[in-house]
DNA sequence: CGAAAGTAGTTCGGTACCGAACGATTTCGT
DNA sequence: ACGAAATCGTTCGGTACCGAACTACTTTCG
């Protein structure tokens, strides 16, 4: 099936399967699984260094501080916790990021008023005109990203990608 | 083409994207991109977080640790700038990460005597013990995370993962 | 040969991130 | 109705991680 890499490639991969089983002896080891995990971390490290240091940096905006102001641009408002989850963030996490990007003015919270625990979070004007500008730039870089794959081939990856996800969560 | 997906899933994808295209009026917005690079990200920090926490946390060591040992179990030794790159790590936090695995008597830092500003490292036979014991644990984790998708689903995830970080890096 | 440029690794300052323990608030059970 | 259990956000201690400045060594070339 996709087995039409190029040849360094396909080599290298062979290599490192050969030299793996020899570590391991006779014991079973799931290559194609490795190699499916391996590089999710891979793809998502790269990325994530690519968009700080180039699209994000200008704005002083971290990787999960610009996906908070999206999550919460998209969805007007939003609960800690339930934020926390939507951004993949522990909420001891949320917290302290909260707190900077409120002393930055981007975000506001209120408490509401029929369960005081609750904690509302919302962008400010500025919080907005922020995500704004910013996000245009960010969905051309995930653009750029993923050039050379079709719209078929980036459904797919989303979609293999959600599998995954849902097995590890 | 994987456009055969729960009704849940693709309600919530079509209301996703209609919010987005919403706030951003007229301009053009590229979901298939957004979509397919936002899930790397998740499904990266699911896996690493339950890895950490199921697999690792037992022997102590964080995901990079892991990696570093894995790395190093497969190619014997390396130089420290090398190790950084296969192990998508800054050369910083390699060295403080080496400190500690060095401090625990997992892996040994040799400078070479034909250049003294390179430094190989290898692992100890504790680092070895360590990495054979948990290796089989962790591929058998990939293979639970990578559960449901076939064989050459698996490939094509990790071809298509391939083909994003070329261009990430 | 010897200064300048390059290269490998470390140090340093700062943020991000986690999990566990905590305090405040609400809900539940009887 | 009121103490116990659940829930929400924060605090806290610790590691991971980055990029930039720095040190030590090597190579280059005038």
């Amino acid at each position: 099936m996709s087995s039409d890499k190029t040849s360094t490639e396909s080599a290298w991969l062979l290599d490192a399967e050969r030299d793996v089983q020899k570590r391991l002896g006779d014991q079973a080891f799931d290559f194609r699984s490795l190699d499916a995990i391996a590089n999710i971390y891979r793809a998502a490290a790269a990325i994530r260094r690519r968009a700080e240091g180039e699209v994000l940096a200008p704005y002083s905006l971290s990787f999960g501080a610009f996906t908070i102001l999206w999550v919460l641009w998209i969805w007007d408002d939003m609960e800690t916790s339930q934020l926390a989850q939507e951004c993949n963030l522990a909420k001891g996490t949320l917290t302290g990021m909260l707190n900077t990007l409120e002393k930055r003015g981007l975000v506001e919270r209120h408490r509401m008023e029929f369960d005081m625990r609750r904690m509302m979070v919302s962008l400010t004007a500025d919080g907005t005109a922020t995500i704004v500008e910013v996000f245009p730039k960010f969905n051309a870089f995930e653009g750029e990203m993923s050039a050379g794959l079709t719209a078929g081939e980036k459904e797919q990856l989303a979609d293999l990608l959600r599998r995954v996800t849902k097995n590890a969560t």
